[in-house]
DNA sequence: TTGAATAATTGAACGCTATTCAGTATAACT
DNA sequence: AGTTATACTGAATAGCGTTCAATTATTCAA
């Protein structure tokens, strides 16, 4: 109000929505800060209140329950997700390129927000009505932004149109969650090239060795002229 | 010890020891049942007890806590899992006829015992010293059948030497699991047929269209002859 | 068969934590 | 300033896993 004021809004913000939003972001926070830590069990209510200056009391004002503090703490984490999926799939136009972008951008996020992704795991994974809860749209929207580069591929005759999509996905997906856990046991530092290329390799020819499709298909053009050369000859000598 | 006595152990056991592991398989068996039914937090030790017809402080003279008890019934989820792997694995020669089978065999317990995976992927995944519980020397034992099949296709260049074995893991078990949670979700009768043919097709010749590696390799094994035979007359005649 | 010694079992009591709610303080508006 | 509506508090509640003093059953020597 007062006209010199500068907008300091972690001070004494002025509207109402402004302190109730500053306020959820404190207790979001707070919340993921605890969960990270001391798992979803091992966080308590009265931690997690006591970090983000509030009583317990209030906790529930803001979140009906545990459970949907957590739904909040992973929704943010689906929406940083999404958005950079989304920047780095923009200005590609090959249809692998995307792939490899969209693996490499999971595998690393995953593994620096490993914690995170624990908690998606262990608790959504096992619930009958998590379709329910407000990250199972997160989650579709963010995937969606893969199936969509499928499709594209499958038309363009990039991906084989006969497999079914959500099929490409698990495999998609599910390696990379997998492949994510093997590097994060290993401690180190994670090997993000090599789980990368092995996957973009097995993705475009299988695990048979030595790339045959390509290397193949060449002697098969190759041997196929010569043939013609030879058969020519033939016909023309007879 | 009575010479005439039948073999029931299931009335009057005469050994401590045979009533001991009665008594314990009764309870593996009701935290089982309520685990299947409830989840692990749904499951109430007092349930438990009481379906086991035990007081709830015997739970604790045979388990060390509630954690202890689920160690005990996934533990028996993975004996059972091994146990059929090894069986199949051990008559099958081929490399990708073994693959084949322990993906199948792996996505239909999966689904089966659905609810037991649940559990793991809930209690297992998320924990720094899952190392040190029961299961996870099972699951070892389990994925090391399938690690000796793919390192023995390695030598004999069934499979690309060249990408690391944990990689090949990790795309076969998390494809699985994630292809089983997608049945699962899809309800009706889940169609496995489809999961293992998608899987074999994508590890034989990757995502791109065509099959090409196995259809040109016939087809290059066709031309060549053709080339020597037109090759011979060509030869014979001039 | 006895009876002491040992082992197994019980269930009420304990501690811990998410959640509630009656009471209190703060803001909004006239 | 006074009044109402809104936000906040933290002690009280309830439900669960876990413990342990008391009780019952089993073993085994005499």
């Amino acid at each position: 109000m007062s006209p010199g004021e500068a907008q300091a809004p972690e001070n004494t913000p002025k509207t109402r929505r402004e302190r109730v939003e500053q306020r959820e972001n404190a207790i979001v926070a707070a919340a993921h800060d605890a969960f990270v830590d001391m798992g979803f069990e091992g966080a308590r209510m009265a931690d997690i209140a006591r970090a983000a200056k509030v009583a317990e009391g209030t906790l529930y004002l803001y979140f009906k329950n545990k459970n949907a503090l957590l739904d909040a703490v992973v929704g943010r984490f689906y929406e940083r997700l999404t958005e950079a999926a989304q920047d780095g799939v923009q200005d590609r136009a090959d249809t692998f390129a995307c792939l490899e972008f969209l693996a490499r951008h999971h595998l690393v996020s995953c593994i620096r927000e490993w914690r995170i992704l624990e908690l998606v795991v262990s608790r959504y994974r096992n619930l009958q009505h998590y379709q329910d809860r407000g990250p199972y749209q997160l989650n579709r929207r963010y995937v969606a932004i893969f199936d969509s580069i499928v499709s594209l591929g499958m038309k363009r005759r990039d991906i084989d149109p006969s497999l079914p999509l959500w099929m490409v996905r698990d495999l998609f997906y599910g390696t990379l969650e997998y492949a994510a856990r093997t590097q994060i046991l290993r401690g180190e530092q994670a090997n993000i090239a090599i789980v990368i290329d092995s996957l973009m390799s097995m993705l475009r020819s299988g695990i048979a060795p030595g790339d045959q499709a390509a290397v193949e298909s060449v002697d098969l053009e190759q041997i196929s002229r010569r043939l013609e050369q030879v058969a020519a000859r033939l016909e023309n000598t007879t």
